[in-house]
DNA sequence: TATGGCTCTTAACAATTAGATAACAATTAC
DNA sequence: GTAATTGTTATCTAATTGTTAAGAGCCATA
């Protein structure tokens, strides 16, 4: 099954965190797993999970702490939290998720019910997060139709193009390291020669001219301001 | 605030009714209470929500046979049945919600997430229901009587290549991912190859010409405008 | 219950195009 | 001036899409 998202578990109950694990995995989710808050810190930092899966009663580090550091951490902007709340738990406690969880879940869970709601929860990220499109300069580079607008003008870039214009274009004037564009546009596992960034950064100034992206030599690429 | 959907909302706690119907008319919705399932049928009956929220334990006519009841009914085809679950009711009851709810939300009730997932749903809703014909370019795209018009001619398509045609067609310009026209025309559990999308765009440019679909290599397909 | 016609799906092969690379030219920094 | 870095072009290939055809299933009608 394709992967559909990354999901840090974080649970001191060893077979619960097994029991979720095997789950989500089987729904298609790349699932991480921490016995508590102190631990799972660098695992989210290393990873950048889309959604944390955290328990409020925990003995090292308890959910709602672990939850107030994530939020307050701007690694984590784009990381949904959600609490497991045992049905025991006095709510009045849980009233203080106003540690900023997105959504929590009772226990005891029953499968179908965890994983119908994260799938909703994540379904809301991505299109939330799907910017649809950017403005800058005279250019509108809009994603939903995958065109570049330039006035009435229309111009067509192939996808890897799109997508590097798009980068860049998302933070107008910082500087882009061809590491970090390999990482964003070709994804984790790359397979080419940073080089061939050079041709497609080419190709974007052809279609669209040379005064927009600029060269930062020994650096990178970024969209002039 | 515009008026955005009509919700009804059930609950035999008069202060959660307040509570309520208090954040969703702040958010816009036109909101209607009833204390029990007895007293919700006529009241549904007559102002057609597009949402009912309905708690699930109640004395006088529980939530699931109220759910029963209205799904069973035609005339609410169009509405959808949220369960507000209080956290000490046993979930295995819940799981009697293939009595046919579209979702149900736990309490205690956070205003946000309350909030943020019926407008989700009812943004679903709403789209689903949307114009039944649609008129792009010189063509009428008339779901009523899955015919295309244009101008004189009439043109006939099957019912994938209609359904298909007519997603592209509701955002004219906008590239849907096969993922995308699968989940929309296929429907959640899809058992299709993702390539058949191709043979019925392929037929669709058969029938109409090529000039309304385009492809994005590498993204999808798209309603040319 | 055959028959024919339709829709849908899949597989196979063809055509196309985006993307990658290498090779060489130009430029820049020191 | 030289080495390092980037620009540019041409070429090749791997991925994606187009196209055709064949078979399964369905439904209406004989």
């Amino acid at each position: 099954m394709e992967n559909i998202g990354k999901i840090l578990v974080v649970d001191d109950e060893a077979d619960i965190l097994e029991f979720i694990s095997y789950n989500l995995k089987k729904e298609g989710y790349e699932v991480y797993t921490a016995p508590n808050g102190k631990e799972a810190m660098p695992i989210a930092k290393k990873v950048k999970p889309d959604l944390i899966l955290l328990d409020v009663m925990m003995p090292v580090m308890d959910g709602i702490e672990t939850c107030k550091r994530i939020k307050a951490d701007s690694d984590f902007d784009q990381t949904y939290v959600v609490f497991l709340t045992a049905r025991s738990e006095d709510y009045s406690e849980i009233e203080g998720l106003d540690a900023g969880a997105d959504d929590y879940i009772a226990k005891p869970i029953k499968p179908k019910v965890l994983v119908t709601r994260l799938n909703a929860i994540l379904r809301r990220k991505i299109k939330e997060l799907a910017a649809p499109s950017i403005k800058v300069k005279d250019l509108h580079i809009d994603r939903e139709s995958f065109l570049i607008y330039r006035g009435e003008q229309k111009i067509q870039l192939a996808r890897k193009e799109f997508e590097l214009l798009f980068l860049l274009a998302s933070k107008p004037g910082k500087v882009f390291t061809r590491e970090n564009i390999l990482e964003k546009v070709w994804g984790d596992e790359v397979l080419v020669v940073d080089r061939t960034i050079d041709v497609h950064i080419r190709k974007i100034r052809e279609k669209l001219g040379d005064e927009y992206i600029g060269t930062v030599k020994g650096v990178g690429y970024k969209f002039e301001v």
